[in-house]
DNA sequence: TTGTACGCGTTATCAA
DNA sequence: TTGATAACGCGTACAA
């Protein structure tokens, strides 16, 4: 790797010229060594050394992108389609600003923490499921970040946080509520609510669930109504199997992805009942699957590539100092009718 | 960020037994300052300025993990899941291994080059559909590197390459032979070839098919014969929409991924021709889909997750200075049966 | 056993 | 318009 002092001295130059005429502070030197710096520069392939160059600097030019999941343990995220094209949207915006992306998957909030400083990363977005481990971690950085999808609470965010940051999330709590209030206009009153646990957006879309159910004096399922617990896609098979059971007491299901959808009509159809003939089936996202899925998917369109923009949007905003109250940004959702609902 | 220097001006020692301490050189350092600076570096939650120290020691602890595809135009490629699980696979053995991934997404040589070298990444993964400019990123680098599924011919990299390479795949050729064959000993002879494009995988995949078809005497389709010329996953349906027309004078489609082959099944469903009663569809990976779809695919399943954990171990193994001759390591695959494909 | 001093490549300050 | 020179934080050869 050439350097900016070998360049200096075969042209018989200072350091600093060279350095100069490399971030175009041209009007400080003579057009004929700018000229013969920029050829030389071409020439040779200069490349600067960001390691350097953050150490001067105090920067890093890396955003780092962290995933905290609740029970990451062995499995593959990128299995699933929210979680990758999330990463997609972030990646392209990112190098888009001329920032780096560096990918840091983990559970544990003090390796975050340490992840963090020693790359010194000029700025976080935090898919974290878990609110404590988010906090602990908004604590103890100073830069900006952006939660996606995490809901800590305003008040404790706002005390606790030294950093600026914003959250970007969709309307939850409502979007279910008009997808509970959509089957039940459409004669559902056994309506039952599938998540992969009871954390974070699953929490709020129970509560969106809750709410409808109520506002229409009907009995809910409590939290235990139908949950698969399986973060392992080996193994999810005979999750939903065992499920099949519980779902047909029902007439028609809230599923909190399209792919937990997906895997229940499946198994459903394996036991001969079908969808939507014997029982209703809406799902969340309206990714690939849904439109796949026989029949097409009944789904809430969430829109993950404005999500992923938008929180690079915010970031950078706050990395180049526009200050920021603390905020929440919520998207909107759209519900999509297809062919898992139907009349009763 | 506390520093080195500032731990040692307040403990009294110099900045060189902490660092000796920091690395575990104990043997050198008396038993008490050990114990008094490893306490303090405890206390403060001292993190190393990693900056600092790969300028030191001319590394990164970055790999590179380079995505080079062709076409890669604002489509967001994670939503292909071959890609998604490759990277998670990626991510879990480079974090293991006390490594970093940095990301990055170019169909650019140059690009690519450039970005290698800013970081002085230690080391480079690269997924290229395109063997051209594969080449040409090799040539530039001194470092490892790792190709998946990049079918450079071995003689073109050995003579022009300055780094020690390895090329991890399957033995695609063979694999889609056996399929081929498979719908052949099914009476099957009108057998249709379904790619995205003719590069890289798919072009052996293509030869693989022919030398089937060849061997069985039976007319092949040309390279033109079933082609899903779309990046764009939003507009595939219209394409696969069109596919139908060609693929119905066929009584079975071989099809490089499971992805196109769902894609296709609907769009045949939706015009009424019944797979497997009407056509036969055979596919590639066996991911997710392919067991959720409707009938279960028969396909060839390729274990990507392996694929990944041994891209990382052989490129750690270089980086680590374990001399290699370049070379290809290639992985099984394994035709699974499931409901795609009837006898005629 | 401990400390001094220099180098890594770059940027920034200040003087010439 | 240009050029020394210090500084960034760490590792290490060499000296004490």
């Amino acid at each position: 790797m050439i350097t900016i002092k070998e360049i200096a001295s075969t042209l018989g130059v200072s350091t600093t010229t060279v350095s100069n005429v490399i971030h175009g502070k041209t009007k400080e030197v003579s057009p004929q060594t700018v000229e013969k710096v920029k050829d030389y520069l071409r020439e040779v392939h200069y490349v600067p050394n960001i390691n350097a160059r953050n150490l001067a600097q105090n920067r890093s030019k890396i955003i780092g992108v962290v995933l905290m999941l609740y029970a990451y343990n062995d499995v593959n995220i990128f299995k699933d389609p929210f979680v990758s094209e999330l990463i997609g949207a972030l990646e392209s915006s990112i190098s888009d600003a001329g920032y780096f992306m560096m990918l840091y998957i983990s559970d544990d909030a003090d390796q975050v923490i340490n992840y963090i400083s020693t790359w010194n990363v000029d700025g976080i977005v935090m898919f974290a499921i878990n609110d404590e481990a988010g906090l602990k971690v908004s604590r103890h950085y100073k830069k900006p970040i952006v939660f996606i999808d995490s809901y800590v609470e305003n008040e404790r965010k706002s005390r606790n946080t030294k950093a600026p940051f914003v959250n970007i999330a969709i309307n939850d709590e409502e979007a279910v509520y008009e997808a509970v209030q959509y089957l039940i206009s459409r004669g559902h009153k056994k309506i039952a609510f599938l998540s992969r646990n009871m954390m974070g957006t699953d929490k709020l879309r129970y509560r969106g669930y809750l709410r409808a159910m109520d506002d229409a004096g009907f009995k809910a399922g409590d939290e235990d109504a139908i949950i698969a617990r399986s973060n392992n896609y080996d193994e999810t098979e005979s999750v939903y199997e065992k499920l099949t059971g519980k779902a047909s007491r029902y007439t028609a299901v809230f599923c909190c992805s399209d792919t937990s959808a997906v895997l229940l009509i499946n198994a459903l159809e394996k036991k001969g009942i079908h969808v939507p003939e014997d029982i209703s089936i809406i799902g969340f996202d309206d990714n690939a699957a849904a439109q796949l899925s026989r029949p097409a998917l009944t789904t809430i369109r969430q829109d993950i590539n404005l999500k992923g923009k938008k929180a690079v949007k915010s970031l950078l905003s706050m990395i180049n100092g526009t200050v920021f109250t603390s905020q929440n940004i919520v998207l909107g959702t759209k519900l999509i009718e297809r062919g898992s609902v139907r009349d009763i």
